[in-house]
DNA sequence: TTGTGTAATGTTAGCGATAACGGCAGAGGG
DNA sequence: CCCTCTGCCGTTATCGCTAACATTACACAA
């Protein structure tokens, strides 16, 4: 037990400490190379007796390797964005890489800066949320030199890597599913958010989904900032008020739906008789609510597992490049639709 | 517009390309010491062009400094820490520091490893949540010579500053408010995690609280694993049938409170009449619910910005030392408990 | 004995940036 | 005219570690 960590200790310090060469010492700490076994149990002890770290950022200047993958996302609020995370986490879990990550809230330009700020650090691999990007930022991607993988859409043209779903094909298949349960007066709610492009992409896919069938929105309404299980209620009432002859109502979110079937609830609205509601998302976080509200699994955990596999199968950023996973939404019509 | 990432750009390159000493190139992109206007055009635009992108691991090992502070949580799933780190994104916002962030699964081992790796980057400072480490960790962070600020629970003694709330305490007002208003038996719902302190430390207060009004716990229940929300719903009826006579239940966070205010109001159970309920945490989240759950701010953003504020004033690991700072929860009766 | 191979360790030369200091103009004062 | 001062920019020496190569010691075959 050591007791002035005055000066920083370093290599130089074990390797005196253990009378072996500095080399000698960084090889056992990175179970690297030929060392006796009578040698490791020296060095292994002088380090814990000092209670040395070693410098990472020497080590990744010399050796020219950082065990860093950066991950960009807009948002840890949302959810949607822990659980990716998770699952890239539990696949990085033991190839030696770790995952650091940054937030944009939804902005491209402090996307572009925090992506600068990322690669500024020479990450083995960035994973970032979204098509779409600022020119600088998708040159920085195209000029990193190591794999990238944008995640959770693909719809769109990617730099690199792309997994995730498509979000025009998921609005359209809950449009079919509505459409096929015989509603026909229907509503959207949504968020406020132009730089929410999966939002827009699966709006779009559900009007697509509608026009086909020879139909559109009789009202939308949108919202931002705030409790989303409240405004989820507000949004629903107010909507509902100014036309009430609505007979489903899709929301852009799980936790907004949740709200407005909290709401229709209370009204004693006859859920999904009269109205039926589905929401996006498919989070169990809501498992415990009085009905299942209709959702789509946007395979998030999935998601991230499959782009840190990608990331982590590139020994040096390889030049393998750009495969796209898209992976496939299941709708859950839980007991907010009417069944045939 | 480059078109060959072939080999790593440097300095070298930019300071080719602009004319002049890297050492200058080095000036302009850190706004450091003097620099003509001429000059810095310059180097600025040949930056730009060649889409350069500074290497932090070399400048962090030539200047001792690195911008970067270590943030140690259990879960990202727990939705308080999101909201802790949002405090400290924000104040860190402008000061050149960024966070990066490590879970630990509320595992003291994983805690361990979390922190090592990120004492191996060298960081200006830790953030790192509760007061229970293992002795190799605590080691590590007396001898970092950094900052480090613990977070959340004040509840013990810290290793340098503490920042958080006493969550004994918050626990024994719960208790004194629910005996205030009248309830006399009462259960308590919570977590199986050996390994969450914090929630051990309320319910240690609560009990204290229920002892000083010559009561004790009538019931408990705990689980593990799962959706909060249905959890709440599952360990409510488990409780109540074993022992019907309750009429109070406090549950160790919100989301499990949501999901049993969900359900007694599901079986028609007068809440708060025949029945109190009470949780943790005052996350907004659940704003949108039927009624509103008496719970008890745990101040989760200010902790972060007051975290961060220390960080962020200590200067290089400054020698100031040990603050501790307490912060006050302040409990909200919501519509659960009955009024005086 | 000499050579050859292998295991275990040491030596040297950077990695790409920055700190610290040095040099060299031109301005201004005496 | 000399001297100091300031603005601007270059040179040199690390920072702490690792890749690559050199070296040593010993075993064993020829």
């Amino acid at each position: 037990m050591p007791s002035e960590p005055r000066r920083p200790l370093t290599l130089r310090d074990v390797s005196e400490a253990s009378g072996v060469s500095e080399m000698t010492v960084s090889r056992v700490l990175r179970n690297r190379g030929d060392v006796s076994e009578a040698t490791r149990g020296k060095v292994l002890e002088a380090a814990k007796a000092l209670g040395y770290v070693p410098n990472k950022i020497a080590g990744a200047l010399a050796s020219q390797r950082v065990n860093l993958v950066g991950v960009i996302i807009p948002s840890l609020s949302n959810l949607v964005f822990p659980e990716v995370l998770s699952g890239i986490s539990a696949e990085l879990e033991d190839t030696g890489l770790q995952p650091v990550v940054g937030v944009t809230d939804y902005s491209p330009e402090k996307e572009e800066a925090v992506l600068y700020e990322m690669l500024s650090w020479r990450p083995s691999g960035v994973i970032i949320a979204g098509l779409e990007h600022t020119a600088s930022a998708r040159a920085m991607l195209e000029n990193a030199g190591v794999p990238v993988v944008e995640i959770m859409d693909v719809d769109g043209q990617g730099v690199d890597s792309v997994v995730g779903i498509s979000h025009r094909r998921a609005g359209l298949h809950m449009a079919e599913a509505i459409v096929a349960a015989g509603y026909r007066r229907i509503g959207f709610l949504g968020t406020k958010m132009p730089e929410d492009h999966r939002a827009r992409k699966r709006l779009e896919g559900f009007q697509e989904g509608l026009a086909a069938a020879g139909l559109e929105l009789a009202d939308t309404e949108f919202y931002s900032g705030g409790s989303a299980l409240a405004k989820g209620r507000e949004m629903t009432q107010a909507l509902l008020q100014r036309t009430p002859d609505l007979d489903f109502l899709y929301y852009s979110n799980d936790m907004i739906g949740a709200g407005g079937l909290l709401w229709c609830l209370d009204q004693g609205i006859d859920v999904p008789g009269r109205l039926g509601l589905a929401g996006f998302n498919g989070v169990d976080l809501l498992d415990g609510l009085p009905r299942r509200l209709a959702t789509m699994d946007a395979c998030r955990r999935e998601i991230g597992r499959k782009a840190a596999e990608i990331i982590a199968g590139r020994p040096h950023g390889g030049l393998i490049g750009g495969e796209v996973i898209e992976l496939e939404p299941v709708i859950q019509l839980g007991d907010t639709i009417r069944r045939a």
